[in-house]
DNA sequence: TTGTGTTTTATTGCCTCC
DNA sequence: GGAGGCAATAAAACACAA
């Protein structure tokens, strides 16, 4: 026998390996020492569906090799996983037993599984996140030009209004408003204000305005969406909560975002 | 054939819960 | 303290271009 090889019973958890070395870095080099030997026994190259199926290539693999499940192992364990995500020790025995696998053979791919199933809702997460949030800006913009647009018409109407002789007191030249400007205007400076200080203004779309939170757990890159940090990081991860099933991370994000008037924040003309 | 990138299987270490 | 979950990671298996 090899004094590099090793055996090890995959239903085991860690530390539960049989090693004929001791400690991690013998088990490493053994697993170096394998991939070298065999690597001249690869898999072939699968051409068709039909040769997934090849019953020789499985029974060909030595125990102790990494080897692929079946395409029929990972369809029950696929359907399985849709079933129920997470993985009761009874399920687990009844499956290890259908599939002639290890029960931590089992345990392994559904935490594997769960992985990939995370990494995939992010994706999907983000790219709804994305669009929802360039939804709101083209509707800040236009809005936006909306106000503008309005402001200067507001303008041209004051000045229409000035008296032809003005008599102004000194002092009043200074203060662009006085306090018996028409209430629109006045509501116009308060919501100039809003918009040039950020701290009352929008927290979403403030791009100069400082950040609700800090705390850096926002899945979007800063620089990228300046602005949706705070809203963001609200979301519940998979962990909180046992119903993860098929949920959104940012669902609750989104409940609240439907449930305000839209962009309710900066109407004002 | 070979180099390289991606996917899958498995391990390790840490954390939480009971 | 043990069981089970997750993130990070290693390594084998696979895909594919050159």
């Amino acid at each position: 026998m090899d004094s590099g090889r090793i055996f090890f019973d995959p239903s085991c958890h860690a530390g539960n390996m049989l090693f004929m070395g001791n400690g991690e870095s013998v088990f490493r080099g053994a697993r170096s020492m394998i991939n070298m030997e065999e690597t001249s026994k690869r898999r072939p190259f699968f051409s068709s569906p039909e040769e997934l199926y090849d019953e020789e290539y499985y029974d060909e693999q030595s125990p102790e090799k990494k080897r692929r499940l079946t395409p029929e192992q990972v369809h029950l364990l696929e359907k399985s996983f849709e079933a129920e995500n997470k993985l009761e020790p009874e399920r687990k025995t009844q499956l290890a037993k259908k599939l002639g696998l290890q029960p931590r053979q089992v345990a392994v791919w559904f935490q594997n599984r769960r992985a990939r199933w995370k990494t995939k809702q992010l994706e999907r997460d983000y790219d709804q996140l994305k669009s929802s949030y360039d939804a709101l800006r083209s509707n800040y913009d236009s809005i936006m030009k909306e106000n503008d647009k309005l402001k200067s018409e507001l303008v041209s109407l004051t000045e229409n209004l000035q008296p032809k002789e003005p008599a102004e007191e000194p002092d009043q030249k200074s203060d662009p408003l006085p306090a018996e400007a028409p209430p629109c205007l006045q509501l116009n400076v308060k919501v100039e204000d809003r918009l040039s200080t950020g701290s009352n203004g929008s927290a979403i779309l403030d791009d100069d305005g400082p950040q609700l939170l800090d705390s850096g757990d926002s899945y979007f890159p800063n620089n990228e969406f300046p602005g949706c940090v705070a809203a963001v990081d609200g979301v519940n991860s998979e962990e909180d909560d046992g119903s993860d099933d098929g949920r959104s991370y940012f669902s609750d994000v989104f409940a609240a975002a439907e449930q305000q008037e839209p962009m309710g924040w900066c109407i004002w003309a």
